[in-house]
DNA sequence: CGCCATTTTACCGATAAGGATAAGATGGCT
DNA sequence: AGCCATCTTATCCTTATCGGTAAAATGGCG
């Protein structure tokens, strides 16, 4: 099993908000008046090109209905990891 | 079930935080080591004063070996998706 | 091809994050 | 009480986010 550790971080929230966004047949402005995040801001976190804060992301997950971790991690992750913690199979390089 | 719209996200994140660091015994200094990020920085995301980046929560969620998502929600809802907090067992003092 | 919706990029200004440092505050301990 | 570790707060500085606006891509579709 192929340990696929996040390559890049913010590429990977970018990709899945848009997915979630294209989901809910919205364009970015639409988007933008119900996160109150304008668009330029939306397309820059979707693109991987900007590091969000939380209240952003939180704003962002409200929007979508969905919880935050959604954003963060995709459902076979989340679904793995249930349970158990590596011991000490990972460093701190991993996930920057 | 009231559906609570994050009554006070950065201050519940915190305390989060800064329960898992307790369980590591981990003071902020080491912390700070262990994260790059600085111990007043840390300080004031444990005390819920600061919108930390997402970046950063990347830090210190690998710095505790936690799924980012440990520090988002509480363990209830993480249950369902099979979230779990590594038991207390084993100390970095080593290379503090 | 042109037109149009959508997205991306580039500015600007205001606000905030984060590092570094130093100063208080807090608490435990003898 | 003092001392010490730890945490908090304050200041300064650099850098980044974010909203706003406007200008370029980009992509359909007729």
């Amino acid at each position: 099993m192929t340990m696929e550790i996040e390559p890049n971080l913010l590429a990977d929230v970018g990709r899945r908000l848009r997915a979630l966004r294209a989901d809910q047949d919205l364009t970015l402005e639409q988007f933008a008046r119900l996160t109150g995040i304008s668009a330029p801001a939306l397309s820059l976190i979707e693109t991987g090109k900007r590091d969000a804060r939380l209240t952003t992301l939180a704003k962002i997950a409200a929007a979508l209905r969905v919880p935050i971790r959604t954003l963060l991690e995709d459902p076979a992750d989340a679904a793995s990891t249930g349970g158990d913690v590596p011991a000490e199979g990972y460093d701190l390089g991993d996930y920057l």
